[in-house]
DNA sequence: CGTCTTCTTGAGCCACTTCAAGGTAAGTGG
DNA sequence: CCACTTACCTTGAAGTGGCTCAAGAAGACG
């Protein structure tokens, strides 16, 4: 882990190579699908309901989670606008699903879409594609979890990044709350960490939930 | 998480219900394949490598793991007889594999494979079900990485001793530093937090490796 | 403006790590 | 069969990173 020391000096900003949702599932005109709206915190699905349909978010965010019988949580993702989710193989759905902020999302019926998916092999290979993806990126979050605060603030920052595909200014969608489950840190270390890295002029606030890269190359180093 | 006091009374043996392993890919006949033996400690393939086959352990066990750029590892998991493993969607390995034991393992072409999934649905299905089940298991994975160091190590004994489908005695084929790295802990927690166990009496020590489980209830409900 | 939620900061504590030493088991050669 | 080696495991003592508990600051909103 990278020592911080309170204000260093920082270097000009750096773009970032976006990121390509390269996934056409939803274009097939098979799976038009019906938009959906859902309000802030309002559950999209349940650990545990039957897995009715598969979803893409339109606008707004996501959050997927689980939670163990004494209430501590794990985030175990953020499906940002162009994500698909709740693509479970099993007929229930192995997370739950609450929308962060007001948001737009488009539903497939599971049983249409495992239906094209017998008859159309492109559909059938998106489906695995998908959720092969969805398990890489699983492994990194196990990755995340067995290092340093810093370090694992710092690589969701890079991810959320890159993911929203803005060169050094990012909004976050989701609460000091939402990042700590995420993390496996509490709100507290969070925080704290947070204005660790703006004392060392790696990121700058704006508000809470803006943030400036002011450092990107510093910051990528951190992330080992 | 539940308080040990050594060396409390424990109560009969109780059987757990086998776990069959529901997947045929392999017994597909256009997918024979060729087994392939593997001595201890030696690399089945490494990280970034590219994905020439998919495997099926024959007899023996597996770990795959990543490691960050100090050293530090992460046991992605263990794959038992039985399991299938290395089903990266994309033409890279996104983890290593290596044998724990010497074991056979049978070895498909990757392109052989994903080739009869172009014209068998039910080989295509079977590729997208197994690699769900697999992030599942990923997303049970991030759940322990948060649980404190007694619950990982007993969610950690329930989940082998469920995969081995023994009744209550284990044989673990992994050493302690493979379970600290699944786990997320070091070597001497692990060490110590199986002492704990065992001055409690819900396991007791045959050898470092074989654990009779002398209180399944207890473990299951430490598991919470 | 007050109220509610979210975020930040401080001080003390604890679970796990680190560092260090010793024990145990299996293999090897004499 | 025993000395020696090596790998693996256990145990102890001290240190620490992140947690807990507590209070206050900063926004959001009616």
């Amino acid at each position: 882990m990278i020592q911080l020391k309170p204000a260093s000096k920082s270097g000009p900003g750096q773009a970032k190579p976006g990121h390509v949702n390269h996934d056409a599932l939803f274009d097939c005109p098979e799976l038009h699908g019906v938009p959906m709206s859902f309000g802030r915190n309002v559950e999209i699905y349940g650990e545990g309901e039957p897995a009715a349909y598969v979803y893409k978010v339109l606008s707004g965010s996501v959050r997927s989670y689980k939670v163990l019988g004494d209430g501590r949580r794990q985030v175990i993702g953020f499906h940002l606008a162009g994500d698909m989710f709740g693509f479970d193989c099993e007929a229930e759905h192995s997370c739950s699903a609450e929308a962060i902020a007001d948001c737009q999302i488009l539903l497939v019926r599971r049983t249409t879409l495992l239906n094209v998916a017998e008859r159309d092999i492109d559909v059938a290979r998106s489906l695995w594609t998908l959720t092969a993806t969805q398990l890489k990126r699983a492994h990194e979050h196990s990755m995340l979890l067995i290092k340093t605060a810093q370090e694992r603030l710092v690589a969701f920052l890079l991810d959320i990044a890159q993911r929203l595909s803005t060169k050094n200014e990012l909004d976050l969608p989701m609460s000091r709350q939402d990042i700590a489950d995420h993390l496996g840190l509490t709100i507290e270390t969070v925080s704290r960490t947070f204005t660790q890295l703006s004392e060392a002029s790696v990121i700058r606030f704006l508000a809470s939930r803006r943030i400036v890269v002011r450092n990107p190359a510093m910051l990528a180093e951190m992330n080992g």
